[in-house]
DNA sequence: CATGAATGAGGATTCATTCAT
DNA sequence: CATGAATGAATCCTCATTCAT
């Protein structure tokens, strides 16, 4: 990931680089992960070449933009678990990461499988994961939330919120905070248990993708 | 929609539509909008020219596949509005909705945009939020939901749970039925209003594109 | 050509063949070669595996029309050259070809080699410079025109005539005849004899074919 | 039209560029506008990537073929219209249009059409009328040619001349000059008015194309 | 015999990626 | 090292022709 032992970047490489992402990030975020490399290398202002020689596919530079957005909502989550309330860090944790993704149209194809063999992204979920559910721990165990909620259903629940509100965002752009509420009363109500186990966690990707499709089948 | 004036199909041909059809629903599930005709095409072991043959361009054989599930869906709600009690006939038409989509790629697709501008699919969407509105309204009068949902809401809501379980489907198949559970849950929930208004009615998706993204700007 | 020794074609067969011909001939005409056999089966009323059954190809069906119209011209200056003065008849056999051919956008083009090998064009078109010649014989023979023109050179020039019409006809559909006028004031002028050796007999082309481009060589 | 302000081209772009617009215009001329690209890459020896990088239709790459030409013409027109004798100048003009355009296949189809709806070949076709118009009305104001003659007639004739002769280029690639011999001779022709006005200047293509053409009603 | 359903070769065009400048 | 020119595989779609009904 580092690249501590290589020589140091040129300077206007590090420009480059930096143009690029930002680029990217916007590019894939309005158009999705069907925007053009030439479109991408466009908006940033530097040439096609350029964006290969810093990633050398198309699908490094996804893997790039998404976990840096998983990097930065690792470290809110973080943050948040030093310094709010059980209940409040949870919410606020889940509404920044809403927030920061229903604007993302890739994001919606990344949860949908985009680019999720990449090692860049599941680190970065790795690490998602194991946040959300230290948050989602304590929690539980201040009986904020019902308790067969687990981390990895929160997770899957933020995602879903955002893919919620995201068709009507344009018009209506606060509406993801609509649907968050009535997750989390949801996540609060004291009904009997939620129907069948928690989502397994992350690994069983992998194993999907080995047992093949139901529906094909 | 009948075409009781015109000569019946060769036989042939009804065959082939089938086969094109069960093949387009498979392939666009898997695999998303993007699959090729030439894939459809050899999973249904026809020519790719049959395709062409029956529908004119990709975005009919979409259009055609999505709204032959919008129209056993509306039927699907207009038996459960005549047939069971509201709350439980909310609850089962949100269960068969999202069991019919959890599994169909393209379906997450369209409710982010795609082919929503082909007429059958704008029908099929009218159809299912005239019935979707008709069995939230039921609910709401008997007091089975909290006043301050729409069905507008409730499409939305729907979408977003299949979205919610979609990545984990092959290993859990039955993970919406979880979060069906928490988001009804969170539909029933006694707590002061949700934020924000309820989402606005379908038409507003046209002022969106006519508005342009503030994302963009 | 003729089918003698065949059994007679049935009175619905020999009807089809008509509509055909009729379609073919109108669809030629407007849009060319390149319409296709769907839009001509369609104008007829037939289905195209009729069209198939008639002419094997394509351009069998094309050469159709065109040597039908071969066929009236032949028989258009033959009467002409029995009953009209010299002068007279050749003026009226150009008048009479160009009029036809100028409202023919396929003529165009078979003008341009489209379809000149086909036997039954080949005929139709050797029986018409046999006419034209003879026409163009009478007419030399009687001083009315200048003594090196040849039935060649005419067949051409009434070639050039409705091609320079044509593209004005919308608008002007007499244009042509301003045209013939000024050609056939050149044919009769009274000047030097016109440069080079006036055009080569008709089988011309095939030696063309076989001896390449000068362009491409 | 000239890019001072651009960057200049690549070397190896310059070459390829030149080698598609000869291979372009070879291809059209041989095979006209139905030549396929594939053909014109693989004559150029350039990949059909290529082509699409230096004009990004198929439409815009035969109006570049088509305007090289026009203007051409448009410059000889003008040199001759500064240096030579009245008469001399329009018949020199009209053989050098002729000499250029008569190996060219696709030109005939432009004359019929083709392409005349873009920019380039508009412009070129308004430049070329200019030219012509003033050549003519030159060779007109000193008796050189019949009043009754206009520079759209002599456009008109020039395109059918080439196109008499064109058939049988292959074998006597000289024919043409022995038909515009035929045609100037008819030109200055002391005979009666001709019949019918001059052709309409060319916008009359524009309003044939709104009005519909009268051989379909 | 008529029909139109099925076919698949072929065409224009796009775009990730490679490589000469 | 940056650039953007070149590439060609892959895509959607058309249409002459074949063949089952």
């Amino acid at each position: 990931m580092t690249h501590s032992v290589t020589k140091p970047m040129r300077s206007d490489a590090v420009r480059s680089r930096k143009l690029l992402l930002e680029a990217a990030a916007a590019a894939f975020a309005e158009q999705g992960v069907e925007v053009s490399i030439s479109e991408i290398a466009e908006r940033a202002g530097i040439g096609k070449g350029t964006v290969f020689r810093h990633f050398s596919t198309k699908e490094d530079l996804l893997a790039a933009v998404v976990s840096a957005n998983q990097t930065l909502l690792v470290t809110i989550g973080e943050r948040l678990a030093r310094t709010a309330a059980p209940a409040d860090a949870l919410l606020e944790f889940m509404a920044a990461a809403i927030e920061l993704q229903v604007r993302d149209r890739a994001f919606c194809q990344v949860a949908h499988g985009e680019a999720r063999d990449h090692p860049d992204v599941r680190n970065g979920l790795a690490a998602l994961t194991v946040v959300t559910a230290t948050l989602t721990d304590r929690a539980r165990a201040h009986g904020a939330i019902r308790q067969d909620i687990t981390g990895q259903d929160v997770m899957l629940l933020m995602s879903g919120i955002f893919q919620t509100a995201s068709p009507l965002l344009p018009t209506q752009p606060q509406l993801w905070r609509r649907y968050l509420r009535l997750v989390f009363d949801g996540m609060q109500a004291d009904t009997p248990a939620l129907p069948g186990p928690p989502a397994a966690p992350q690994s069983s990707w992998q194993q999907a993708e080995l047992a093949g499709s139901p529906i094909t089948g």
